[in-house]
DNA sequence: ATGGCAGATTTATATGACAACCTGACAAAT
DNA sequence: ATTTGTCAGGTTGTCATATAAATCTGCCAT
């Protein structure tokens, strides 16, 4: 069936546009960048980008104005344009081109798994009272959810959410829930499509690892905390790997992702 | 001395200028947000913004092109704005205002311990024998290093950056390297000024360490590895603590990191 | 029904103008 | 000698208008 694995790359998004400001603005960053001007320097003035690259006004303030959201550079009316004091701060993106592959989310998934595993340490060790109670409803509402027949996507991702928050450290809830929205969708469109027939099992030996965590961080015992979300995160990973496997069988390699895609 | 420690306030940088443009876009952003317009609703044309918010065109564009750059919206030309098919996935942004404070710092700091530890372990049990080479290179940069009586601030950074390379996982070089930026060079500002005299003995202590943690990714031991990275990035938190205490009952308390500001 | 064409709509780009603001220099005042 | 006031030129911020290019919509002929 070669039709239908070739619509992957048929129904790629159409290349970007060619887009004048975003070209202009890639051109300024590389010229930041390979001049190596350093924060504080000051950029050439509007007037010198148009003359120099040959394009409107227009074009030029939009192109600044995305480095400006971008933080690496600042404006200040009547001045000039500046290389941001913390140009070397720029936002974080998971290096990924486009939708990430199923080799990207394992990644993903890793990198995840080093967090929540620290969090699961740091909870257990130093998690309020209150925190911990909500690690308790979180895990109460899995189990409801579960009762109703449902695959409790939600209420699993709100599990790991209040153990990270229960760290006290708000940079982990933060930076989990940006790797969240790489994982989730795609994962749970997966599970939910594929073995309807195997997944009550799977989801009843989750909750019983998800108990595991969670009494060993009511418990303050964070090496037992440890261990058990290791080998929930690790158990999650190879349950992945399994079913990307008998997909990508199925649908074809690489860029399949693209065809789980709602919408 | 009231009149020294008002000072501080009254000469703090001036509220960033009312700037349309970025107004707009938070605007917008917030009306995406608040509507729940879900990915690939189409947003109020160019000119339905200008009237209903009173503005130019030239700040509308703006702002579309700021948030375009962010990720939240992608425009097609002829057709409209749109909410991005993966608005969900913006870019991560440590939540941080302005400069981190010290209490930031060791909260990014336990952040990237909790990746690095991992980063540790994966090194140690399945990173290429290239890579472990790179990192005992690294290893010897650093004492070349100090041998100069440098402080290795440099290569202290690229031998954890090998390490992170050694997992295989391109996701840990990268997020380290964010995190890095964010880290090193306050770190390294306070370290060199502060303690002359037992800068040296800090130092040592610290090669010690890295040593630890090569011998044991390169004997393939994941689980010493992992605890010679805690215990070395543990180290280096308290030995923050311990400098940002003394340092803060000199200089003052919050926002005393703009004080340390280079230029 | 299907395809194509014309007109309307919308974004992309260009251009000119003015306002707000910054910088540096010089004069004036203390 | 230092500070303060003033001014001219330059730069970004905003506005307004016009044209080009892409897209959408509805009608029409086949």
């Amino acid at each position: 069936m070669p039709k239908h694995s070739d619509a992957g790359l048929v129904l790629q998004p159409v290349a970007p546009p060619r887009n004048l400001s975003r070209e202009i603005a890639e051109r300024i960053a590389a010229h930041i960048a390979g001049a190596k001007l350093a924060p504080g320097a000051k950029l050439p003035t509007e007037q010198e980008m148009v003359a120099a690259m040959g394009v409107s006004r227009t074009v030029v303030r939009e192109a600044v104005a995305a480095l400006r959201a971008d933080g690496l550079v600042v404006t200040r009316q009547g001045a000039g344009a500046f290389v941001a004091p913390d140009a070397d701060r720029r936002p974080f993106r998971l290096a990924l081109d486009g939708l990430p592959s199923i080799a990207e989310v394992l990644e993903i998934m890793e990198l995840r798994a080093s967090v929540e595993v620290e969090a699961a340490v740091l909870a257990a060790s130093r998690g309020s009272a209150k925190a911990r109670r909500r690690i308790a409803q979180a895990l109460a509402g899995i189990d409801k959810a579960l009762r109703r027949g449902e695959a409790a996507i939600e209420e699993d991702f709100a599990f790991h959410r209040a153990i990270a928050a229960a760290t006290g450290n708000p940079q982990f809830p933060h930076f989990l829930e940006y790797l969240g929205r790489f994982i989730i969708p795609r994962q749970s469109i997966r599970v939910a499509a594929h073995r309807p027939e195997g997944q009550r099992a799977y989801l009843e030996t989750f909750q019983r690892e998800h108990v595991a965590i969670c009494e060993s961080i009511l418990a303050g015992d964070a090496e037992r905390a440890r261990d058990a979300m290791r080998q929930h995160l690790g158990n999650s990973q190879a349950r992945y790997r399994r079913l990307a496997a008998e997909a990508g069988g199925l649908a074809g390699r690489k860029k399949q992702a693209y065809l789980s895609r709602p919408g």
